[in-house]
DNA sequence: CTTTGCTATTGACTCGAGTAGATCTGGGTG
DNA sequence: CACCCAGATCTACTCGAGTCAATAGCAAAG
């Protein structure tokens, strides 16, 4: 006679246990978790392989809460960033996620907004979550540390270019990359190198404008004119109205992000002007979108993975106890059309 | 004489628990959540007081994973995404954040960066991570909905066109927003119009092209050349070479993306042709990318906005045993300067 | 001076998984 | 044949917070 096999034990209502594995196994729940941890003490491969049956037929995955309650660790980054939507942090995003997921990390992402209390209430949340650790692209050029040290949680600041001490710390020599964009420039033969520059909210320099000087110095060449704005597209067009309104326009403009270079050739566009005929450009960052504007644009390129990389690293480090670092990494330029390279 | 006055209990070592808090309050462990939560309980305001107090010296925050795993949500949503850093998903992922944000629910991002395997892990990976419901925009325009099924999670379908049953969708309708687009185009006088198609996975046709076509029908217009390529920069560059090279090349172009559009842009550009005087352009999506191309694109809005809204509304109330649904969101053309108009 | 009837508070159990320490095997000695 | 040992497995406690049933405290009523 035919008779359908029914297991031993009904299939559970709702979602599948450790005790539910344990019974359809016919074994007790620590020998679920060994098998399942390739746990700290050995299973007979003939067990093992009952109970990863179970788990199979009864599609068993482990609660993360009840795991993260018991290891004191949710697996979690947190990314706190002024604007996903701005093409250069969703990059970076993207990079944080690869990094942190090759590592079995989850990725919590929230907008600051640019507003400093959305940024402290983010930092906050991910606190209460017990997130593993927190990169924080800051707002502020000084951020607000102490809601990261009272929480005591791991962190790692973003383009920071201060050594905040006991904190990690990941940026790019903005001096430098900004002196070999502006070199490139000078390169070409200008002599009347404007400044495209995105404003913060610190009072001191940023590098990007100490490179720019420098280079012009270096050259012997005279300053030309800075307009301030904020590091966006409409934050660059107006730039590059003014600029281009300036009493001596530049030939040459070298704006400090991509995203402003977009706007300011906007702006050139909408001047008649012939880029790099009349005015030449190199900006900041190296985003795909550089490369896709008219004429692409040259660049500056941020090594955003290895970036995203060492800060994920940091932070797994963190927990097993290294002592937080400042890192700061080299810039590539990368030559395009925009600066009157063929 | 002067003494310093000490806490009766040392600050604890480590994180600070809810046990911390009572035994400093002077009370139970219960008191504390009732005060934390406005609880089940009524707490006497002076208890209450000092449990506050508690709370603020020691610096509680209580256990997220803790929480979670009582209370079995982790007030936690999940969006997984092809590719954080294409600008049109930025834009949706900062539309979602904020509306979980507003219902204080973080969201844990994924990319699947194109690879089916990679976004069935994802879902995976997030349902153990027992969050409370998952955004998910597939590679695929039919995902594997066995994983979400067994998962047993509150899901939502994004740009899906499939009603598939029991699951929320979010979308936009397709062939509406592309005639309305083609139609304009034809307004400026166009006979000759391409397709820039996207691929996408499914069998079945794109509403986009759907919508082209009914256009060109309905104005008794013969069906321009077409060609498909990826929904991405490059992918919008070969198209548009392609399109340039057709035996009767079209004077205008629908580009099913705003990606698209701006890698056709190049391919026109560095024809040498005039956009819109030689080859007029419209494109599908509205993202801010559109506007600052040059010339700015003519493209079909999405409504980003209220359709993250309505998703993490759909999957708020799935907790609530509300029923799944689908909704269609209405598009909305808006005209700059790449179809032609002043 | 009880007793009733509150309210404020507490003890204790629960969620699901990790794992130390106890227990149970069975095969190999002496 | 009793004994030991190692490997396999199980029992039971723990993590931190939510919450119910039980209790303590106390004022008004009888």
């Amino acid at each position: 006679m035919y008779t359908m096999t029914t297991p031993a034990v009904q299939a559970p209502r709702g979602p599948v246990t450790r005790k539910d594995v344990a019974r359809y196994a016919g074994v007790s729940t620590a020998v679920v978790s060994y098998v399942v941890n390739g746990g700290p003490k050995k299973v007979a491969p003939a067990t093992e392989a009952k109970v990863q049956d179970a788990i199979r037929v009864l599609g068993y995955r482990p609660n993360a809460a009840a795991r993260a309650l018991k290891l004191g660790s949710s697996e979690t980054l947190g990314l706190v960033v002024p604007d996903i939507s701005n093409p250069f942090f969703a990059l970076f995003s993207h990079a944080v996620e690869d990094a942190a997921a090759a590592l079995g990390y989850a990725l919590v992402l929230s907008n600051s907004d640019g507003n400093l209390a959305k940024e402290r209430r983010n930092i906050r949340n991910l606190a209460a979550r017990q997130v593993d650790g927190v990169l924080l692209a800051s707002v502020l050029f000084e951020p607000d540390l102490e809601v990261l040290e009272t929480a005591d949680i791991p962190s790692v600041l973003l383009n920071q270019e201060r050594d905040a001490p006991g904190f990690n710390s990941i940026g790019v020599d903005l001096a430098a990359g900004a002196r070999m964009a502006v070199e490139h420039l000078i390169g070409h033969g200008h002599t009347n190198i404007g400044l495209a520059m995105g404003t913060n909210v610190s009072g001191s320099t940023d590098g990007r404008e100490v490179g720019w000087r420098e280079a012009l110095q270096h050259a012997g060449l005279p300053e030309g004119p800075i307009v301030y704005s904020e590091f966006t597209r409409p934050g660059g067009y107006v730039a590059g109205q003014r600029l281009l309104a300036s009493v001596n326009r530049p030939t040459a403009i070298f704006a400090t992000s991509d995203m402003q270079a977009i706007g300011l050739l906007r702006a050139v566009h909408e001047a008649g002007l012939a880029v790099p005929g009349q005015i030449a450009v190199a900006s900041f960052d190296g985003s795909v979108e550089a490369e896709y504007s008219w004429p692409p644009l040259t660049t500056v390129e941020q090594p955003v993975a290895e970036m995203a990389e060492a800060a994920v690293a940091a932070l797994v480090g963190a927990r097993r106890g290294e002592e937080p670092r400042h890192r700061i990494f080299a810039t590539k330029l990368h030559v395009r059309q925009s600066c009157g390279c063929p």
